[in-house]
DNA sequence: CGAACTTTTACGTAGCGTGATAGTAC
DNA sequence: GGTACTATCACGCTACGTAAAAGTTC
């Protein structure tokens, strides 16, 4: 069992995010002493965990709930995480790329075409696609 | 010259974003029309394309129109994203392979211990005083 | 003339930060 | 009994989303 200030050190967050994720029921203790301290298990580190690194993946706290809510299996929901942690780090490679172009630009004084400026960007809103059709395969199996 | 719904588009982004960064003074745009519309030329578009290279960086708005306000080069700049967009692309790798350690040890029903369950999130302070002196270190050029 | 833009104003929302005040563990 | 926790309000802030009403361009 760990308290609030363990727990926010252990993952890096913060006493005021716990209590704020509490309040909105993504993730309850537990257990809470008598004096209401909250006390965290080894499955409320593990629920906190998959909500982290869905933050990661930028999703809203709402929906991070609900997913975790209906926690199909831990291992299917890691797998998928991963999934889109690779397909971020392929973004953000995109994105570097698009710098390079830039710099390169920038350094022989021309003007890059509108396009390629924003390359990288463009992912975001298909990604987002990426993303639901995803959700829509494992809610389908 | 491009018209809001243009500048939207290419940049994939919303024209309430736009408006949101022209209120704050973040991206002013070159021109309005009598009709008081926004145009907004290419060194608009630059300046649009390097603001979403630090939102990615989760740099705050605030901050970000300070570091643009004050643009010693473009190009060391873009120099200086580049290099924070590779350090966030280890951050990830790290959290892919925190994953993997998770998805091996649910397989294996065996508790991981804790400290790596949160590996790769705990570079997030971390990577954090490492922007503070890469910033220091480009206040003293 | 209609369709697709555009404007400003205003209120709503998410995800916490930041005190303030007060109780609790050791 | 002091220090370091803990709790619950409560208000503030950022970065927009989301209408709502009205003008504009082609």
């Amino acid at each position: 069992m760990y308290t609030v200030h363990e727990v926010a050190k252990l993952a890096h967050t913060t006493v005021k995010t716990l209590h704020h994720y509490h309040k909105i029921g993504l993730l309850i203790p537990e257990q809470t002493t008598e004096a209401s301290y909250r006390l965290y298990g080894k499955k409320d580190l593990e629920r906190l965990q998959q909500s982290l690194f869905y933050k990661e993946l930028d999703f809203p706290l709402k929906e991070i709930k609900k997913l975790l809510d209906r926690e199909i299996d831990r291992e299917d929901t890691l797998i998928q995480q991963k999934y889109l942690l690779e397909q971020k780090v392929e973004r953000f490679k995109e994105l570097i790329k698009t710098i390079n172009s830039s710099i390169k630009n920038a350094k022989e004084g021309v003007d890059l075409d509108i396009k390629t400026m924003f390359k990288g960007f463009e992912t975001e809103d298909e990604w987002q696609e990426a993303l639901k059709d995803q959700n829509e395969h494992l809610k389908k199996q």
